[in-house]
DNA sequence: CTGAAAGCGCTAACAA
DNA sequence: TTGTTAGCGCTTTCAG
């Protein structure tokens, strides 16, 4: 029964099961194919006659047409998409990034591909390659170490792409970072400010450039302001985590190194000085004062309310969308750097250390 | 000059600029290019001669070969891909369960393609759009509303999908849900323990099952607990937010609603009830207690340390992947709903009230 | 301005 | 076991 067809009834055009193709708007709007196509696209729209066009317009929508962006890719080897490439989402520090994204990329007609790279190379690798084969048009890279073998070679590869927050040794890839020198200096100069003269860093990653930069100005900005620059007050941490932070201030507290201050290498290494304050008793900021470094989300409202570096988060992804889309249309643009404002935030991690605390009363 | 060959020269491979196809590794393997495919696929590898298979295998890899997952994609409409609705990255909340899931999807040979409504339903349905264009084999929705017609839609249309943290009012959706009512009740009966009498509560909105659920759960557990089921003790968030929290809770003082404790619709109302203690100089836990839900990343280290139901989010994205991946394996299986049990953390927030303080010195 | 034809790279009948 | 053929849905020369 199913199938059958009485003579007297026209043959209906039954509701697809499948979605309408291009094709399918054509034979319905009486063109070819390519014709349906030119009208459908508005960059080629103006080769066609204004009636063909919007009859075919309309016809399109009366079938609810959708155009297939994987055949176009397939035809065009471009995809309208970009790929982002964050190294641990869990760091409340990307979701702004991705915001500012998207917010560029969204009406531009871009859409993000996001991945997550858990800080490993070779998922980074694998990652990448899957979205060069998903044809994104660039990459927003956000896990650059200062020797980074798969990006020299993306670059390369004429891949065009935008690193954000960290750089690569090589300065020639087009990048978007807070002014991490700048900022330390704010944070040693507050401190210096309210008396402290012995001041630790927590140093993040020596392979990356926000590791390696705000160590280099922290001991630059020391000097600056007369304080004692002693190697000693500097404890590495191998990862940007609240772990690495806890285990290089207890290194430094072990070792009898004496400061009344610490300047962390971000904020999850100040996290991870709470821990240790709280697992020894120690009072922050009446033994020591912890200024962090991003001001990521909440953390006003920690115990104390974590003063810190701000670093313009949703800032940094807009405007690495918008240079990607630059070099994207024009693919001659030069690249450009660039650093970004921060400011400090003071809260009450910070105050004058216990010798001088009188002045608190002011 | 450049495209000059000398006659004694052979025609050397060039380097393609143009990465190999599977043209360039069946014609290199002397096979047809069927074949090549057929020794590639993991799946119909067993269809070709193993020592043509592997010879196949290694000219592939030696030419680095990649299949294109937009051409496969354009013939079978398959992708190994699965959509993720987000209402919000920017909430704390989802990372763990963007983890979960990929951790799930990748052994299984497939990515996840991440989308942000920002709440907005016509944004929404846009993405779903475009995740359905590009040939997403199923969705994780986390965006559910009880009355939600796309998602009908959808179901209707035969689309494959997992519901997480919420769900529709009509339950053939298949979800993965924290125990709301559980975790409401153990927050209740915590407070109950602590010798509170009049708790309030912030609901979050009641066009979610999350935020219903919870409403009634909670008033369910007061009279459980006896205690006063007095619906002024109920103030309604329009959003689950920071603001809206602090909104409510301001309502509620403002109308002069007498109260000990707080159960907040999530952790960030809770915050907003910070924001609003520290406006107005009101302790916790001394003069008001407050229990969370969700148990987000740091909130134990608020000032004072939040105690809170704790959801298992990276579970939750576990499950659900593992949900959509059997559905989409054996589409004949039934849709299961999933409840995942949750705990209570307790932290500093929560205390006796103060009439019965004494008892805090136990 | 429109149509014809070809092909992006891959896979899935079907045939041999 | 392998090759032949066709085509996924679209765009883009090239003719007309």
């Amino acid at each position: 029964m199913a199938g059958d067809r009485k003579g007297g009834e026209p043959a209906v055009t039954l509701l697809p099961v499948r979605p309408p193709t291009l094709r399918d708007v054509a034979r319905e709007a009486g063109v070819h194919p390519a014709t349906a196509s030119r009208a459908l696209n508005p960059a080629t729209r103006s080769l066609v006659n204004g009636e063909t066009a919007s009859r075919v317009m309309r016809v399109a929508e009366s079938l609810g047409y959708r155009p297939n962006p994987i055949a176009r890719s397939l035809k065009t080897s471009r995809s309208a998409t970009v790929g982002l490439v964050i190294p641990d989402l869990t760091n409340p520090l990307f979701p702004p990034i991705v915001r500012g994204i998207e917010d560029v990329l969204g009406p531009a007609g871009y859409n993000a591909w996001l991945v997550n790279t858990d800080n490993d190379p070779a998922r980074e690798e694998s990652l990448v390659d899957s979205l060069r084969s998903r044809q994104v048009e660039g990459l927003i890279v956000a896990t650059a170490r200062l020797e980074h073998p798969l990006l020299d070679q993306l670059r390369a590869d004429g891949v065009r792409m935008v690193l954000i927050n960290r750089r690569t040794a090589n300065s020639d890839i087009p990048s978007v970072t807070p002014d991490d020198a700048t900022g330390i200096a704010m944070a040693v100069s507050h401190l210096a400010g309210l008396g402290h003269r012995r001041i630790a860093h927590l140093a993040g990653p020596q392979n990356t450039s926000t590791g390696k930069v705000r160590q280099r100005a922290f001991r630059q900005a020391l000097r600056d302001y007369g304080l004692d620059d002693d190697p000693a007050l500097v404890a590495d941490c191998p990862t940007w985590s609240e772990q690495a932070g806890a285990a290089a201030l207890r290194d430094l507290i072990d070792a009898g190194v004496e400061f009344t201050a610490i300047v962390a290498g971000n904020d999850l290494h100040a996290l991870g000085c709470y821990d240790v304050f709280m697992e020894r008793g120690i009072s922050c900021p009446d033994d020591i004062s912890v200024v962090g470094f991003n001001d990521m989300p909440y953390i006003d409202k920690l115990r104390p309310p974590l003063t810190s570096v701000r670093v313009p988060h949703y800032e940094v992804g807009a405007e690495a969308a918008r240079m990607l889309l630059d070099g994207l249309a024009d693919p001659t643009r030069h690249a450009r750097s660039v650093l970004l404002p921060l400011t400090l935030v003071q809260r009450q991690s910070t105050a004058p250390p216990r010798q001088t605390a009188l002045r608190q009363t002011v």
